[in-house]
Formats: C-alpha cells, sequence, structure tokens
DNA sequence: CCAACACTTAGCCCTTGCGCTAAGTGTTGG
DNA sequence: CCAACACTTAGCGCAAGGGCTAAGTGTTGG
C-alpha cells in the first residue's frame, strides 16, 4: 500500500486550505499578481506568499516575475491528477456494482 | 474570499494522506474491517486508528461495531464534494475561455 | 536620484499532525 | 471461565503548517 504517490498528496495538500482554494479560483478567472491576491486574503503578506508556494511548488500555479510584480495563473493540467484518482475510484465502485449484479443475477438463475 | 468551507478542507485533508487514499482504494472494492485495513498500513495500530478516525469524521467513510469488530465502508457521496468543486472550477475556465473568444472575435471584426 | 512600491528573507510562536509505547475495555472461542 | 482477540484510550516526542514582525532587495515613477 501507500503506493508513494507523493505528488497526489502535494495536490491535495495544497487544496485542502480555503486561502489557497481562494487563490485557485481566483486565477481561473485570468491571471493575477501576488499583490491582487493577497489584497483579498486576510492576512499578511509574508503570510500569503507562503500559500502561493505552496501552490506553485505543488504545479497547481505557475508564476513569473516581470519587473517587481510577480504574477500567477492557473495550470489547469494539474487538475487532471484529481479527476483521474476519483474516476480511477470510481470505477472500483462500478466493478463492485458489477459484480454484485453478477452474482445476484446468478442467484436468481440458480433458484 | 476564504468562504469558511470547512467540509472540502476535512476531505481534502483527509485524501492528502497516502495510508488514508490507500483505505479509500482499499474500500472502494467493498467493506472491511479496522484489522484487515491496518494489515496493509505500515504502521502501528493506535497510529492507523487514527486515520480512520480522520477519514470517519470527514464523512469519507462510515463505520460500525459488531462485537469487538469495527467495519468500514466508504461513504460515495462525499466524494461528489470533490467533483462538484472540480466542475465549478472548470466553468471558471471555460467562462473565461468563451469571453477571451468573443474578444478575438470582436477584434477581428473591428478590423 | 530617491522615495515609494512590490515583494522577499529570516526568524519566532503556537497549534496540529502523525508516529510511537503502554495500558485498558469489551467480546469471544474453547 | 479465561486467554486470546480486536480494538481503544492516554500520553509522549518530534516535525510541519500557518500565522506574525522586522528588516532586506530590487524596480520604478516623478
Amino acid at each position: 500500500m501507500a503506493q508513494h504517490s507523493t505528488v497526489l498528496d502535494g495536490v491535495f495538500t495544497a487544496l485542502a486550505d480555503p486561502t489557497r482554494r481562494a487563490v485557485v479560483r481566483r486565477l481561473g478567472g485570468g491571471p493575477a499578481s501576488v499583490g491582487d491576491l493577497a489584497r483579498e486574503a486576510p492576512m499578511t503578506l509574508p503570510s500569503f506568499m507562503k500559500h502561493v508556494r505552496v501552490l506553485e511548488s505543488n504545479g497547481l500555479i505557475r508564476t513569473a516575475k516581470t519587473g517587481r510584480v510577480r504574477t500567477c495563473e492557473l495550470n489547469q493540467e494539474r487538475f487532471a491528477l484529481v479527476e483521474d484518482w476519483l474516476a480511477e475510484q470510481r470505477s472500483l465502485w462500478a466493478g463492485r456494482t458489477d459484480r454484485m449484479e453478477r452474482f445476484v443475477t446468478q442467484s436468481k438463475e440458480n433458484q
């Protein structure tokens, strides 16, 4: 078990904080500077920057600095990992349902 | 911002740990006892029980004790929250793409 | 040129998370 | 009845997370 999926760990961890999800949502509407994003968060800039770094280091956003402004944008691809994990999970459930149906069907046939 | 979505916090936090995701995957194939689940995890039983409690308190699994055995099963509904959040996120991206397309179209018309 | 701006770094504090051991509770098979 | 079983509780240790202040760096508008 355990599967060493360090990357999924990071993605879920990054999304587990409301400040960070708010950033993701905001960036869904288009790129923004750190300053713009921070203005909507109830904390100091250094604290907020940590969240930005968490999002970036886990690949959910990309950032680039031009002059003295750092601009952030969403890395949409990363979210596919979550979709994939959910899809795999659902396929497990579906497989189990199928086996249950076969069992029920066989039971009826054997009556 | 921040939106106080304590429940999503919990769901993402619960899924951020590989031991817990392994339990979820395992339960995708059907219910199991705590003992069965713990046997596949590289830690002591009390440590493992904490993970079970995290999963349960965040609604990802349900558990019930009969005699001395506690049986766990997946609460599939909870995963819809993640799907919904992802869907909303994607709709934001889509909305933005639409606006960009309109902009490009208008730009061409104004040439 | 230089003050204002937009971060950035460093470091502290406190809480939470995740592992452990040791000991306790309630069930059950023989 | 009682030993084995399947958790469960209590409490400890350490690392990481998330907030803060204070001070530093590099850009830029006037």
